[in-house]
DNA sequence: CATACATTCAATTGATCACTTGATTGATAT
DNA sequence: ATATCAATCAAGTGATCAATTGAATGTATG
């Protein structure tokens, strides 16, 4: 019950951004930029109650944010439109600009240095075409099978301890996870660094590249 | 008290997104997009009581979308970073894309017509050099003193009746007012329409056109 | 120094939200 | 049909929010 169509269009567009103000919200949206998924799988990887994250998605849902179909007893998620991952990116952008706070999580996250700027999709696509790029995918291995960078090896940042012995101290490292929420790459890069080595974070993560309309590998789902 | 820093970082987004996520903040934000302002005339231009407006814009502040200075007795507000403007123009796109609600409101707003698209701010400065256009300013009169597009005439949606017999039937008139989340032009281009004028909007506003950097004209404030 | 003014703070009320628990619906398999 | 499983609904609790009112703060002016 609005009085103004001006007011009944601003409470439409707060809408959205209520749906966007829970940090539960995000991370399932996170989730669903990588694929589409079942409520049980998002309720696991979000770490969320299975009937509070089915409430999430509702929330989600009212919004127009993403969208679901029914698959035998499953009701599977999806994004209705990858426009909401340039809204989440710019609330991002937004928030790196004017938090303090937000740049003091980010250089901790660095180990307190300065982080170097990150690789363009564009510039990573050209040197993987040269082969004169080491690439990483940070993301647990089920993501990894389900659509991954081609020539991108998948190291989970516990078993990155282990790997280094196999990287060479001369060329550069390039580390990607699931986009921009995700930190998997930022830790990846700061203890490469640490450890040495030229490692630098791709800017964006898989759902950016494949919007990008790049190459998506997909390990067989045997 | 966070966990861990991604969910910290999550908190920091939810925290601008939730600032968006009521009407009132959001009209706040329009307002200070046209230039900066204080307490009460936001108050007064919003519909806010004082200290409800005042509390809101602490919120904003809090989100690090809005800044304050003092100037004598009063406190001057305007905005931190004119990415937001981009950022509340993205939520904009999203809800017309994903909000079937939206779409129904529009409608209306253009009396169940199709609208025309919008004309582009690089099209209106192009027309405006050659002459071959009517710029009308939709918004009060205090706002179009504060800054107007050069050539522009201020024309509130009531005085626009009256104002018809001066407008050409044949030559294209393009509306604008506060920019994306403002109805005025709207409503002003489907009057126009349906008294027969070639009638369409400027996409944005006047805060947007300021951003590209164009020409804009002050009335003397003496 | 006292007064007036603009803004903010503090306390209250009603509404909405996040999360939990337990019951219910819908679809498949035996 | 019955059992089983995934997902949603319903109800309850504690927390947060929007709006109002009245008091307190800080700044300029007499």
């Amino acid at each position: 019950m609005s009085s103004s169509p001006k007011i009944a269009l601003l409470e439409e567009y707060a809408l959205i951004a209520r749906a966007l103000s829970a940090p539960a919200r995000l991370m399932i949206l996170e989730q669903l930029a990588q694929g589409e998924r079942g409520v049980e799988a998002l309720a696991g990887k979000v770490g969320l109650n299975l009937a509070n994250c089915s409430q999430h998605l509702q929330h989600l849902r009212r919004a127009g944010l993403v969208a679901s179909r029914r698959d035998g007893k499953a009701v599977i998620y999806c994004l209705t439109d990858t426009k909401t991952l340039a809204l989440l990116d710019m609330l991002r952008v937004v928030a790196e600009r004017n938090l303090a706070q937000v740049e003091n999580i980010l250089r901790g996250l660095s180990g307190g240095e300065d982080a170097p700027e990150p690789v363009s999709r564009k510039e990573l696509a050209l040197r993987l075409d040269a082969g004169t790029v080491t690439v990483l995918d940070v993301r647990p291995a089920d993501e990894y099978a389900a659509g991954h960078i081609p020539g991108a090896i998948n190291v989970t940042l516990a078993q990155l301890d282990d790997m280094l012995p196999h990287f060479d101290l001369e060329s550069e490292i390039v580390a990607y996870c699931r986009g921009p929420y995700c930190i998997y790459a930022h830790q990846a890069v700061a203890a490469l660094r640490k450890r040495g080595f030229h490692a630098r974070r791709l800017e964006g993560g898989l759902p950016e590249w494949r919007e990008d309309g790049r190459q998506v590998l997909q390990t067989d789902l045997v």
